[in-house]
DNA sequence: AATGAATGAGACTTCATTCAT
DNA sequence: AATGAATGAAGTCTCATTCAT
């Protein structure tokens, strides 16, 4: 703000279309809301607070937003699919390794949203709720999909139930931010990824996958 | 005010009402909470309402519990160890049946208490959440120490981190609610404690397992 | 209730029973809403400083009214009748002195109630719109039939319209309040009262119903 | 803005429009203002709505007008004479149909401008009031002028007070409009006519005054 | 001149907690 | 102990008006 305004006294505006910096203070306001958000909690925080803090007016606060829980959701939903236990996908590839990584770029992504805190409340809002519930179910629809299809490949064990096995998996990604806050650890994401991979795959199955792939990725 | 805190633990009941009576409404002021948080939420429930629907005055709300946070602390104080995943112990039992009789069990408890929709406002409860954290801690140790004992018995997989597979079953008991909410299911219970069950044994251990204790249950 | 108390303690308080003291509260809040919207205008008088000016806290005004405008209601519900023309009975009396005294207790009652500032803000509240729309016509239909049954017995004009008289009597009414204002003057009442009285009756009845009204006063 | 109100008087437009279009906008938001404040009322309308309802932009209002009020203001400056019960001339007339029309054209205006519901709103503005006031003090005296001059040719009561009858007169064609709001029918005009003219008249000198009127007419 | 985003004072209201009875 | 009226801080939100462009 400091910089832009050294340039406006000067005559030469930077001259940001009034949309661009109307959407430059929602997202002030955007990013403020989260901060205080995380930091003091959903409840402590108010309307004029975040607009404070984002260096506008109270009022500015309700041009852009109808009030505080509507802040919140927008903050979240761009990031809806990163709340959301991420969509494994071992096929072709090295199933532990894949796996741990997307654990950890998962995990990454949660941490610097600092959405832990704020999850709660996001659970009580019905609309998140519900965005959140039909992104689970589509998710839980693709692992299953593919937990079948392996199965008829005989890639995986026979006598497990795919769709809880599916649901399963997903509860078990999600979990590794928790066990990263009780036990915090880079091996996290390998050693889960690992226990991830025993649900699906024999380990012999497993072996040989990682066989082919290792071969594959030297030969190629 | 402070005379009366000198003499009470924190967290301790401004009075402790040794009468029947006393008793009767602090039962009244306990069950009129849960009763109204489960139903309109935590922030949406007023300690004068909570006095209405229990029959007594607003001021006497005052008398039993410190504020509306402590009657929350108080509802969910006996029921603790039944919002924290059960303690899945397979020693000497059908593993499979055994434990997902005991998810059945955590589940109902669950259920029962309504306390779904409490729990968010648990977590933020500082005191709430270290009781918590302490039990999970707990709990986890009780678990990582039957896994290396099976480890040494060479009853368990040799390949898996036993604090994350630990961690995992934790997940996974925890996750049964969840899983019926999306897809309610009898079989579910079983279903989930097979999945539990490959995370700690191979295949051909957990049959041998089987086989023994239903001989030992004839025998016996 | 009241009595139980005053034996609880020493007995010296003024110890209004509850209801008393609360009923005194309103009231303090009535006068002092009154007060307020008359010297600072309806717009200009917030919740705050009726409740300051009433020696009550904010939370107070909420207890016994619903809002600023729910008070003003209740200012006014008593004195409807008082902010309504008076409903002018002429029969076995001097017209002229009966019609003049009625008047001048209206505009007194008005007056009093320093309520015509607030008239503007009345009419626009729908319901004391109605309330007001009801007496008026009640009142209209009574002095129209007075008018009817005069003019069966010849006492009044015949070529008036008994509805537009009664309107316009009313009308006469209600302008004593506004005459004074403009050219305030002790005689007005009765000068007020002798036009009324020239749209009821012929110039020789009315003369003729002051001096036997004047006579079987003398005799009685 | 300390200059440019040096440059005013008060009460004047922040800025007098020469030019075409700017005197095109100015009426849109006369328009608009007058439209919404008889829809919504004028504590409900505000100067955002009014600017988006005449197509220019809020800040444009500020450009032509002080303030809302002032705009209430310009609105019916040019309408105050219609405002104000009209000034009933009956010389060389038949006074009933002279007055009748009087009344009908001040009732048409008075509904055409919709001010009804402004109305209470206007009186809380002390310049109009004193405006109003102004104007009604100069009609009464033209009024009671007349009734004098009509008293000193016997042509009127002599038993009246001018001044109250000039009042009275005025209150009543100021009441048609209620009138007709309780009880709409044509010949109302005339029947107030009537009445008014019964307050000037001795039925036998009106009786002549239509007569000879009606001759001259014919005559002429 | 025109625009419309920004401002911020202040209105209204709730409710956890206290206190006089 | 019990009562429930009273408190008043704190929150939400509006809107007349200003101001940067």
């Amino acid at each position: 703000m400091a910089k832009e305004q050294e340039h406006q006294l000067i005559g030469e505006y930077p001259s940001l279309p009034k949309q661009k910096r109307a959407l430059q203070k929602r997202l002030a306001l955007l990013e403020s809301g989260r901060t205080l958000f995380i930091e003091k909690g959903w409840e402590q925080t108010n309307a004029k607070e975040i607009a404070a803090h984002a260096h506008v007016a109270t009022g500015t606060f309700y041009r852009y937003f109808k009030d505080k829980r509507q802040l919140l959701m927008s903050i979240i939903e761009d990031y809806v699919d990163k709340i959301i236990p991420p969509e494994l996908n071992w096929t072709n590839n090295d199933p532990i390794s894949y796996i741990a990584q997307q654990l950890e770029t998962h995990d990454c992504h949660f941490q610097q949203l600092g959405l832990q805190k704020l999850f709660p409340e996001l659970l009580k809002d019905q609309q998140i709720n519900e965005i959140i519930k039909e992104n689970q179910t589509r998710i839980h629809k693709k692992i299953m999909q593919k937990l079948e299809t392996a199965k008829e490949q005989g890639l995986s064990w026979t006598d497990l139930d795919s769709s809880i096995t599916a649901w399963s998996i997903m509860s078990l990604s999600a979990s590794i931010i928790e066990i990263n806050q009780y036990q915090p650890n880079k091996t996290n994401y390998v050693e889960l990824a690992k226990i991830i991979c025993r649900l699906i795959f024999p380990p012999e199955v497993l072996e040989k996958l990682i066989e082919s792939n290792s071969t594959s990725q030297h030969t190629s």
